[in-house]
RNA sequence: GAUCGGUUAGCUCAGCUGGUAGAGCAACGCCCUUUUAAGGCGUGGGCCCUGGGUUCGAGCCCCAGACCGAUCACCA
C-alpha cells in the first residue's frame, strides 16, 4: 500500500507514531506489562470508605480523550470494560520536562491505542470512579481510526458501527466497538464448556475423527472436495462423523463424544454456513426413549450455566428449557396440524394429499420423503416449545434401528424448538444385514434422482460385523444452539468468522 | 439460483424534476487543572462501488458487472 492511499487521518496516526518514536519512546515495547487488576474488578470492588484500589496497574485500549489544559480524562478499554483515568500534567511529569504529558498524551495518543497506566482510584466531584493517574507507559500505536459509538443527552447514536459486512470482514473492530457482541461469544463458549462438563461427570470420552474422509458417509449433503498430493487420492471434508463415532462403540468405548466442525457445500443463509459446528455423542446399552431424557436434562443444566434461567426469551416467546419436553410422533403432528391421519396412507395417495395442501411433489419423492414434505410444510413452523417429533418413515432414515413395534418406522426423534431442528437422534441400527440393505435402498433412490441418498461405507459395514451393542445416538447443532440461547437470528451473529466472498481489491 | 433493496468523508447517513458534493460524530489547530456526547473558536478531508452509455453537463437517467442485506428456492 502505497503512502497517497492511506486516509487524511492513517498519515496524521503515522506521523504520530515516528514522533514518538523520535521522543525516544517506544510504540511498541516487547517487555510485558505486569496488570494487578481489571477494570471490572475496581468497579465492582471500589470502596471510597475503605480507600483500596490505591496501587492499581491496569491496561487497555483507549477509548475516549477530554483535554483541558493541565489535566484531561480518558477512559480505556480492557478486556472486562471501560474506566476512566485522570491524567494531570504535573503528575506525571514532575520534573521539567513536559513531553510526556504535553507533547505525548496530549498530541501523539490517538483513540484506539494501548497504553498501561498506574495510580490509585478515586472518585471525581461528578461522582465518576476513576484511576488517579501517576504513571503512563506505551503500549501499543493504532493506525487506523476505530469507530467509537457514543450516544448524546439527546439519545442520538454517533459513529454506531453497524453495516454487517463490515462487521463480519472486520469482526476485531466489531467485537472492540460493540460490547454486547463479545457477550454473544463468551455466551458460546460457555455452552460448549458446560456441555463438555455435562458429558464428562457421567464419563462419556471426548474424541476427534477423521475431517479428511475418503467416503463422505452418514449424512446427506453436498460435500467439499479436496486432494491429498502423497497418496494421490481425493478427499471430502466430513458431513457427518456418525460412522467414525459409532466405529469407536464397536471398538468398546461405551460413551464416545465430538464437538466439531463440518462441512456442507450448499446454500448459505440466516441459518446455514458452509463449515458448522455439530455436537454427536454416541452412548451404548441406551435407547432413544433414554436419549429423550438426557437432552432434556443436558440443555436445561446449560441452559442455567449461560444464562442463569431456564428461560430463554426469543421472537417474542418466552421458551422453557427446563423438561420434560412435549412428545409426538410424526403421524400424530400431521394430523393435529393437518386434520388427517397419513399412517395408513400409500405413496400415491401421499402424494394425492400433498396435491390436495398445494404441496410441490416430483416423482423421486419416495413415500417417507412426501411425509417429510408434508410435515416440513404444515408441522415445523408450530413447534415453538422444545418438542420432540418421533417415529420417522423408515426410508428416510437410513442408519435407525427399525421401531420395536410400529411397522415401517424407525426409532429416532428431532427436537425442535421455535420451529426449527435444533437435534437428531436414534437408537442406531446395529444389525449388519439390515443395514446393508438400506444402503442399498438408498442407492435404489439415488437411481430415481434423489441426489441426497445416502453413500455405501464398507467399512463401517464390516465394523458393524464384528458386532457393536445397542446404541443410542444424537446430534445436535451447536450454531443454532447458540442462537437459540442468546437470542441471535443469524449464524453469522454466533461465528466470529461468518464466510464471506473474497473481499474486492 | 430468482426477486427486491443498498453501496456518497474514518463511522452513521442526507443529497429535490440532471446544474460547482452536505450534516453529525471522528480528525487537525488554538484556548481551558475534575470532565463525561466536556466546551469555545477555527481548519482540512471525497475514484459518490466498477466499467460502458445518454447529455452541453451524471452522485442522480440507461446498460453490464462486483459486493452486502432481505425474502424465496436449495440445504432431512
Amino acid at each position: 500500500m502505497s503512502y497517497m492511499q492511506l486516509s487524511e487521518q492513517e498519515i496524521v496516526r503515522r506521523e504520530n507514531l515516528q514522533k514518538i518514536i523520535e521522543t525516544g519512546v517506544n510504540p511498541f515495547p516487547a517487555e510485558m506489562f505486569e496488570k494487578n487488576t481489571t477494570s471490572a474488578e475496581i468497579h465492582a470492588n471500589y470502596d471510597a470508605e475503605k480507600n483500596n484500589f490505591q496501587e492499581v496497574v491496569i491496561a487497555g485500549r483507549i477509548m475516549q480523550k477530554r483535554i483541558m489544559g493541565k489535566a484531561s480524562f480518558a477512559e480505556i478499554l480492557d478486556n472486562t470494560g471501560r474506566i476512566q483515568i485522570y491524567v494531570n500534567r504535573d503528575e506525571i511529569c514532575p520534573g521539567e520536562d513536559k513531553t510526556l504529558y504535553n507533547t505525548i498524551f496530549k498530541k501523539l495518543l490517538d483513540i484506539g491505542d494501548f497504553i498501561g497506566v498506574k495510580g490509585y482510584a478515586f472518585t471525581t466531584k461528578t461522582g465518576t470512579l476513576s484511576i488517579h493517574v501517576s504513571e503512563l507507559t506505551i503500549l501499543s500505536k493504532a493506525l487506523r481510526p476505530l469507530p467509537i459509538v457514543k450516544t448524546d443527552a439527546e439519545g442520538n447514536v454517533h459513529d454506531a458501527f453497524t453495516d454487517p459486512e463490515q462487521r463480519y470482514r472486520m469482526r476485531y473492530v466489531d467485537l472492540v466497538v460493540n460490547p454486547e457482541v463479545k457477550e454473544v461469544f463468551r455466551k458460546r463458549s460457555k455452552i460448549l464448556s458446560s456441555m463438555r462438563r455435562f458429558f464428562d461427570d457421567r464419563d462419556w470420552l471426548e474424541v476427534e475423527t477423521p475431517v479428511l474422509q475418503a467416503i463422505h458417509g452418514g449424512a446427506a449433503a453436498r460435500p467439499f472436495k479436496t486432494h491429498h498430493n502423497t497418496l494421490d487420492m481425493p478427499f471430502f471434508l466430513r458431513i457427518a462423523n456418525e460412522l467414525y463415532l459409532k466405529r469407536l462403540i464397536v471398538g468398546g468405548f461405551e460413551g464416545v463424544y465430538e464437538i466439531g466442525k463440518m462441512f456442507r457445500n450448499e446454500g448459505m443463509d440466516r441459518t446455514h454456513n458452509p463449515e458448522f459446528t455439530s455436537m454427536e455423542i454416541y452412548v451404548a446399552y441406551k435407547d432413544y426413549i433414554w436419549m429423550m431424557e438426557m437432552v432434556e436434562q443436558c440443555l436445561e443444566y446449560i441452559a442455567k450455566e449461560v444464562n442463569g434461567t431456564t428461560k430463554v426469551m426469543y421472537d417474542g416467546n418466552e421458551i422453557e428449557f427446563a423438561g420434560p419436553y412435549v412428545r409426538m410422533s410424526m403421524y400424530e403432528s400431521i394430523e393435529k396440524y393437518t386434520g388427517v391421519d397419513v399412517s395408513e396412507k400409500s405413496e400415491d395417495e401421499m402424494r394425492a394429499f400433498c396435491k390436495e395442501l398445494h404441496i410441490p411433489v416430483d416423482p423421486s419423492m419416495g413415500r417417507g420423503k412426501l411425509i417429510d414434505e408434508i410435515f416440513g410444510e404444515k408441522v415445523e413452523a408450530n413447534l415453538i416449545q422444545p418438542t420432540y417429533i418421533t417415529d420417522y418413515p423408515l426410508e428416510m432414515t437410513p442408519l435407525a434401528k427399525k421401531h420395536r413395534s410400529k411397522e415401517g418406522l424407525v426409532e429416532r426423534f428431532e427436537l425442535f424448538i421455535n420451529g426449527k431442528e435444533i437435534a437428531n437422534a436414534y437408537s442406531e441400527l446395529n444389525d449388519p444385514i439390515d443395514q446393508r440393505q438400506r444402503f442399498a435402498d438408498q442407492l435404489e433412490l439415488a437411481k430415481r434422482g434423489d441426489d441426497e441418498a445416502m453413500v455405501l461405507d464398507e467399512d463401517f459395514l464390516r465394523s458393524l460385523e464384528f458386532g457393536m451393542p445397542p446404541t443410542s445416538g444424537l446430534g445436535i447443532g451447536m450454531d443454532r444452539l447458540t442462537m437459540l440461547l442468546t437470542g441471535q437470528h443469524s449464524i453469522q451473529d454466533v461465528l466470529f468468522f461468518p464466510q464471506m466472498k473474497a473481499e474486492k481489491k
